[in-house]
Parts: C-alpha cells; structure tokens; sequence
DNA sequence: CTGAAAGCGCTTACAG
DNA sequence: CTGAAAGCGCTTACAG
C-alpha cells in the first residue's frame, strides 16, 4: 500500500460502521459519540457497533464534531516561552493532567521569537477563539501587561497561573507566605537565628507574601525581625523583571548585587543564614560566598526557592521550597474543567492556593 | 454585554461580509480564504470585503475549513517530558518558528503522566490524525522502543529530531563529530595535552560520532589516542537511558561513577582534560574533583556538551558545547512546511547535520 | 464576476 | 429504535 494510496483512501464514517453493524447512523453516532448513556440501545446492538467501529478503525471525525458545537477537548495555554525554568514543567504538567481527562494542549509561546509582532497576545486570543478552545491556560508572567481583562472577555473559561491582578478570575498560585514560612522554620531548627531575607523588590503583592511569612514564622519562634537583615534590590535598580530574557536566550544576572547582598546581611547584619529570592540567586550567593572565603553552610546557611533541577548540581546542593508544579497543574485543569462543565466557578472556589514544600539538601 | 450574550452570539460568516460588501459569498472567500491570487476580484471589491471583514471581525470557521479539506495549520509534535532538559528548548523553538509561518503546535509528553496506558503513542499518532495535523515533530529520545514505521505509515510528514533509527525518514540532528571535534580543539589550544573522553556508552552510533570527532580532532593536532584515556560507562552498568527519570521527576544520577571517571582517567592515565558526556556530567565531575582536592580548571579543564543554562550556576561554569536547537527547530519546521507543500523531500535533502557551537566558560 | 446547488461528517429534531 | 431531512460554514463545480 502506497503512501498516496493511504492518503487518498477515504476516512471511514459513521455511515460505514451503521451499515457494518446493521443499525441506523443515527444509533451508531449516539453509541460512539453521544457519550451520555446508551439505554435507547439494546446491548447486543451495543456491542454490534463497537465491534464495527474497531473492525473499521472508526474515529468520529473531529472537524464535523467541531462544527455542529461539540467541544473541542483543547485547552490553550498561553506562555512567555516554554523553555522558561519558572514555567517549563508546568507546560509539562499541564498536557499530562488534561491528557488524563482526553484533553490536548495548544502551546503558544512567542516572546521567544523576535519575529512575533506586538499583537501577539490578541492573535493568540482570537486564533483561540477560532479554533474553538474549551478553555485557556495563562501562564504568563505577571509583569507583562497583556490586556488580561480582554482575554476573559473571550474566554470567560480561563485558569490563570499567580495572581495576575484580575479581580474574581480563576487563579492558582502558590502560598508564598507559607513557603518562607517554611524556609524560615527549617533554618530555626538547624540553629540559626540571624536569618537574612534576600528579595528582588517589596513592592508587588507576591513578594510582599514572603516577606510577611518570614516575620510571621520569626515571630513565632520569638525572634526579632531587624530590618537589617531584609535585603531589598529594588533601590538597587533591580526591578520585577526577570533577569532571564528568554527572547534572547541570555541571561543578565546582576551577579555585582549579590556581592551586595553579602555585604548588607553577612558582613554588615552578621547573618548566619539566607532566604535566597530563588535558586538562582541561592546559587550565586553560594559562588560569590565561596570567593569570598565564606562557608555554606557551615558559616551561613542557603535556602532558595523553586526546586529546579540546578539545585541538585551546585556545590553544595541548594535546599530549597519546591513550588509543587505537579499540583497546580493539576489543580488549574480540573477547576477549568469544571468550568467548562458546569459554568462559572463559585466566587469562593475561584482563588486556590498551593503549598509548597521544603526539599533539604546540603547548603543549610 | 454579558459573557452568556456573547457566547450565543452568532459567529460572524462570510455570508455577512459579503453582504456588506455588495458582493457574492464566492468572491468574498475567495478574497478572504483563498490564499492564491486574488486575479478575479476588482481591487475595489477586494478593498470592500476586506474592509467588510475587519468591521465584522470575520475569521474564517475553522471546523468548516477542516471538514471541506483545507490544512490545519497545525504540527504534532512527540516529545516525552517538555520539561526535559534536553528538550523544553527545542520545544519553545519549534512552536516560535512554527508561528512564524501561521502554524500552531499541538503538544504530547506522556511519559511524565504514569496514568497514561502503555499504548499512549499510538493514540497520539491516531489522534493526529482524528485532528488533520499537518505534520509531526518527534522529538522523542531514541532509545524508546515507540513504533516509528507506523507513526510515519500514518503521517508520511514528519520529521525527527535526532537519528531514530528510521532509514529515509527527514531527521535533524546534531554533528556529534563536530561537537567532539570542537571540545578538543578548544583544549588543545589551550595547552592541554592528555585530553579524556567520558562517555555513557560506546556501544550506540550516536556516541560512537563524538569518540571518532575526538580521535579525528586528536590526529589532526598530531596527539596519539591513548585508551586510557577513554572512560566508557557501559561495563560499568551504564545503560543508554537518560538518569533524569522525567516520569518520576528524579534524578538518579550516578554520582559514584563520576568517582570512577576520576579515577580512571585523572588519577590514573594522568589526564589534564575531561571532554564530559554531557552538562551534568561535567557538574559533578567538577564538584568530585573539588571534594579530592583536584583544581579545576588549573589542573584538569572540564568541557561540557549541551550548555544547559545551570552552565552559568556551577562553581567554576562550564565550557560546553551548545547544540543549536533554535536552528534544529528552524530546519525542522522548515523541512515540515516544504513536505506538506511540496510533498516528499528529495532523499538527498531528508538529513540535516546541526552545527554545534563552542562556549567558553570558567572550566577550561 | 454572480447565484444556486452539492457535499465534507456529523448532530438534532421529527414523524413514524 | 428507524429514516429522511436540515443545517453547522465553508469550498468547489457549474451554468450563466
């Protein structure tokens, strides 16, 4: 059998399996695609039409479903880049979890691509649209300033992946308060009581959460929090943005601020610890550290914040809060299902937060 | 306008525009949806129904293009963790340049999702279908035993990434001799002179491409190949599988064999110079030989293969080899879009070598 | 260029 | 349960 052969060979249609099995198309189409339940059909019949539809390699054709306004079992996910380290399991994740309810993910990543025109974010919708998507995944980075209220707009069933700052949107995101909790928590109980917070910026709403649970967990042990010992990049220069330009493939880490960083908590606020702002700032304070004659953990214990793979290779091995990706993936497709399903969540079911948790390793 | 308004709101069709524009339905999608010439229409209509269209906010129903033969515009693409290391980049690429040419990509990684059956592949390879894919990327690693034959039976447009053992089929890959090649003239020239190769296996041609590039660049500089000075993991129970079980999200890397590559080729043939298997190779053979007091690079220069971004967070970074999957994925998707227009590439056309590039880091 | 018709494969509504 | 018909939105072929 030739190549053109098999191309040409016409699809097999529910009208074939009908005949196949002695039935009207109308029984055949409300066995194998109905989905609800098949009481009108006998079961002998039943197992006729199944038996055919096997016995012809039968699959209910997708772009006729589409157009009588069957569902189109695709979720869009929206992303920055896919290789992006703060989002490349989460893509992963997110396909196998709506694999597992029969689902399929249309990618689309384009800051990555210089050739992209501005309007990207409403090609994307509208080609969404288009497409007939059951619901959209969005997982871009907060900082980005798409029109997000737009993208509700056309398609009320979206899950959003952190606080993307739209009121009473679904959104998953992960509990940043309980995550330095717990970092904090683990440094206390290795005997450390000078313990460092290191942030990018205090002046978004989710840093701002981790700041909150590195004094909420300080206090709780009846430790002071000095100011000294908060370290702020942000009259730095540093801004919200992250130091990953995944548009070019580079990375502007400002690696002269860490030496900052160990200016300001270990020299000048004699920490014993860092709560790093995430594993590459923990792996650069860890090298920068080392330069400087300083011990991890020995002298000062690192915590990061992420779980990326990294850790594992860095000497000495970051302890850090892995940020459960697996779970808010799979949180994110059954509220969108849900959604799709049942229509709008209730407005208390809309927020989730996911809990992170601490993965010990050899720098604290 | 409440989001139920606008779902029941009727889609927009070209029975509309051509109705504002004055003119027929059959100019107005030949305009719109033809893509060839628009030699037919007066300029004054094309400017009509174009202008039509945008007032309405016409997009072409997808499903009836579909249904009446017309290409989705959309890849495939079989990948098994697009969280991978080696492959959430060539991922990112693929989608990038993939919309360059109005196409959009339909993700599957499985592997990662134990609740998925065994026979996931297949289903992917028929659901392709079930969805008109144009084509097909995969991407997959080659050591998995997946039915190749039949996923090219049933999509003769589909390109590999990396050599699956498929005669004839289009395939990108890297030049392993290159990169090998690379590494060692880089040491070379840097004055190394007892240059090692740590290898998983020797036993696969993929790796068997990177010892001749060794043997082949050593030659040219009038360096003998000395035996000892070849690490290969298989008697020591390397298989070819990757130790980054992406299923289970862990890493089970041999760190005790890394020893062994130290043993072997520094403390007993003498070696200045270690040409790594990969990145994570390259980590760990550093972070040994700085627990055994070996410096690095004074001592022993370390080269990586794959310039992995956690090249920059290791202490010191690594000198690797970077695999180019920007332009893999260009030529992928290039050859792709040539297949489903021009049908079959020319035999000669179907094998892409990638050219590898040398960065210069810290460990040599 | 127009206009009316057929048909892609399916689902829905309807009379039996 | 069956059977014949309509229609989702489009493209193609055809007569004008």
């Amino acid at each position: 059998m030739t190549k053109a052969s098999i191309s040409k060979k016409k699809a097999v249609t529910l009208k074939d399996v009908a005949e196949r099995a002695g039935v009207s198309r109308w029984l055949a189409g409300h066995v194998l695609n109905g989905g609800k339940s098949t009481a009108h059909a006998s079961l002998e019949s039943v197992e006729q039409i199944r038996k055919a539809a096997k016995d012809l390699n039968y699959h209910s054709n997708y772009a006729a479903g589409l157009l009588r306004g069957k569902r189109s079992h695709t979720f869009g996910l929206l992303v920055s880049s896919a290789g992006d380290p703060l989002r490349s399991f989460l893509v992963q994740y997110l396909d196998a979890k709506a694999v597992q309810i029969g689902c399929h993910t249309l990618i689309s990543n384009t800051f990555s691509n210089p050739a992209v025109p501005q309007n990207w974010f409403e090609d994307y919708v509208e080609e969404f649209v288009r497409r007939g998507v059951d619901g959209v995944f969005c997982a871009i980075h907060p900082h980005y300033e798409e029109d997000r209220a737009a993208l509700l707009e056309r398609h009320p069933n979206t899950v959003f992946y952190e606080d993307q700052g739209v009121p009473d949107a679904a959104c998953v995101s992960v509990d940043r308060e309980a995550a330095a909790r717990l970092a904090v928590r683990h440094l206390v109980e290795r005997g450390r009581r000078r313990i460092g917070l290191a942030m990018m910026t205090l002046s978004l709403p989710a840093h701002l959460d981790r700041f909150r649970g590195y004094e909420l967990e300080l206090q709780a042990h009846g430790l002071p929090v000095d100011e000294q010992l908060v370290f702020n990049g942000e009259p730095h220069g540093l801004a919200a943005y992250p130091y990953c330009d995944m548009k070019a493939n580079k990375w502007e880490f400002p690696i002269e601020l860490m030496d900052m960083v160990i200016d300001t908590l270990v020299c000048d606020a004699q920490a014993d610890a860092i709560v790093a702002y995430d594993d590459f700032w923990a792996a650069s304070l860890i090298k920068r550290m080392r330069v400087r004659g300083i011990k991890v953990p020995q002298q000062v214990a690192v915590v990061g914040y992420l779980n990326h793979y990294l850790c594992d290779w860095t000497d000495p091995a970051i302890t850090t809060i892995d940020l459960s990706h697996e779970a808010a993936a799979g949180a994110m497709v059954q509220m969108l299902e849900q959604m799709v399903t049942d229509g709008p969540l209730p407005k208390d079911q809309r927020k989730v937060k996911i809990k992170p948790k601490l993965i010990v390793r050899e720098s604290t």
